[in-house]
DNA sequence: CAAAGATACATAAGAATCCAATGCATTGGA
DNA sequence: TCCAATGCATTGGATTCTTATGTATCTTTG
């Protein structure tokens, strides 16, 4: 199964801070294969959304870039800023208390009609 | 807490077709009301954001509706389809499956670098 | 050794989805 | 009588992801 892609809408941007949180850095093709290898295949995220979404945390100051290169091949290393670890903590624990919210929902069974 | 709307987005329909299949009939605005209840006011469904889905279920031929009159207040109550009955199993387990899989991500907190 | 596939970056046009704002009308209570 | 709540709905805009495309390097395999 691979997820409807609705559902990756608005975790993707946490999903990268956590892997940044627990890698100290990561460069943007690494991050899609962890994840596709973390989640077996369920989430494929690809390079068109991937890499804006790193741009954007760059521009807003949450991670900082350090261009390596590997021979001639270029690798650009993405690491928490300070701000950057804060809002990691901050996104990841507001998306573990929607995912409890969502598991009461779904969880439901009878309702006070 | 109020989620980032971000979050809400991609789970809006499952959230719509659980209720309409714990509930057997609901109206648009109920469904607003029920939601915030249910979430101790983190979830909030705009009505910009609930009708157009509601309508997009109907042409989908997810739900059915019936218009009644309280008086002279119209309400029109969904209804699940029979396709709309197995479609809510399915996303129901898409979106279980899902958040057991970003469970998964948020937890892990050391990695093979 | 040539070709193909994997690695690695990136952008652009478009679709999908939600938000904020607005509008209209009815009902109930202060 | 007036305001808040109820109930429907649409519109313009913002955000976010997808699909497609582009460039280039490295590695593996026939």
């Amino acid at each position: 199964m691979i997820y409807s892609s609705e559902l990756i809408k608005g975790t993707l941007k946490t999903i990268v801070l956590k892997l940044l949180e627990d890698n100290n850095r990561m460069y943007g093709y690494e991050i899609t294969q962890r994840v596709k290898e973390l989640t077996m295949d369920k989430i494929q995220i690809t390079e068109g959304a991937l890499y804006p979404t790193l741009h954007v945390l760059e521009e807003d100051g949450l991670v900082t870039t350090e261009l390596e290169y590997n021979g001639k091949r270029a690798r650009k290393y993405y690491s928490l800023s300070p701000e950057g670890k804060s809002k990691t903590k901050e996104k990841v624990n507001e998306l573990a208390d929607f995912m409890n919210t969502m598991k009461f929902l779904l969880d439901i069974k009878t309702q006070t009609a």
